[in-house]
DNA sequence: AACGTAAGTAAGTGCATACTCACCTGCAAG
DNA sequence: CTTGCAGGTGAGTATGCACTTACTTACGTT
């Protein structure tokens, strides 16, 4: 009478899965998890999906990263730390070489469009700190850092920052906007997108 | 044996609740409908809390907008609609008086800072635009009408027009991090906030 | 007074979500 | 071979979501 615990003969091999690292697991799961909020903003991106393109169980998932938050903070991180990190290599390059950092920085930010995932994991982040808070906290205190580099490196002044900035930030939403082909977006850049201005 | 009619005998007066003709009500839901969309996003916005703020049921909510998606739309455009009047009516005023439009249009734009729900809203449309395609295809319409616009209007060409824009994307972003306040901010500008440079 | 209609709602439905619990399994060391 | 344990899961739970149905109520018109 009671449950036998017989499975009920599995009708084909468990598909043999491999075993694998937790730390690889969160690579993984960090690479899936960018490209969903990229797509879906932090919100919306839900823990299921993220766990299905992973690989691996919804559970499994949770004890990978205790919270969606968690993950999502340490998704906006990496996104933002790339960028950051792409953007110094090649300004310090391009100044061991004698060239203009910020010309260089620009084509590395430009570059970045190439894979669009880092740009709009950045974008969906901004929005999405309204409504968590120590996600703000975190984003203006790296912004702060970026800025302080960019000067630094390129020994620029506010005004050639700042515009160097707001171009960055337009290039993002022309990204988030799927609008790299529109004619208006041409017209602005009057030739090739990868091109920043020198300013 | 049949229930008594009898309401249990409500013990304050139902609170003689106004009637308010529907369009009144559809502009009482799109403000407060910003206002959350800006802090939450489109997709985490939630149409219970947006009833909820508005002062109607949730049913009723989905009499005045079929869908949350058009609620949504028509949030988006409103606010994009707001900014663009808003610089359009900037730039000819200033251009009728022999001013640079290009300025007028600029203090127009940081002047949005004051109540920033237009600019939040407008960057949060950009993030969903990703996956509400309606909306993309709507906003990158109404980007090149804005951008042909302010050609029009300045006379400017394509890097002023470019730089101007862009300056435009890093106020919103300031603004969404609500890092008005932050020293890099203040070193960026070099000065109080509403100021954008003449180019 | 009575009627038509626009304004408004209580109480759902079914599905997705973040997160949990009890359990299983591949593999390396003793 | 056995045991320990990191890697991994099936089957939940409770809550929240967009959206619906059937119904009530305020009010202008005749």
């Amino acid at each position: 009478m009671s449950t036998p615990t017989n499975h009920d003969a599995p009708p084909q091999a468990p598909a043999k899965r491999r075993r694998v690292p937790a730390e690889e697991r969160r690579e993984d799961v960090l690479r899936v998890a960018a490209a969903i909020v990229a797509r879906d903003g932090m919100h919306a991106a839900s823990t299921a999906e993220i766990a299905k393109g992973s690989g691996i169980s919804h559970a499994y998932l949770f004890r990978l990263f205790p919270t969606k938050e968690e993950l999502m903070l340490e998704v906006s991180h990496r996104a933002g730390d790339a960028m950051h990190q792409g953007m110094i290599a090649a300004g310090e390059q391009a100044k061991a070489r004698g060239e203009d950092p910020l010309v260089a920085m620009g084509i590395e930010w430009t570059n970045q469009l190439a894979d669009h995932t880092n740009l709009l994991v950045s974008l969906q982040s901004i929005t999405a700190s309204r409504s968590l808070p120590v996600l703000g906290d975190r984003l203006r205190e790296a912004w702060g850092e970026v800025i302080a580099d960019i000067a630094r490196i390129s020994g620029a002044g506010p005004d050639a920052v700042r515009a160097f900035v707001a171009q960055g930030m337009l290039l993002q939403v022309i990204a988030a906007l799927g609008a790299e082909d529109a004619e208006w977006v041409s017209w602005l850049h009057d030739g090739p997108l990868p091109c920043m201005p020198p300013t």
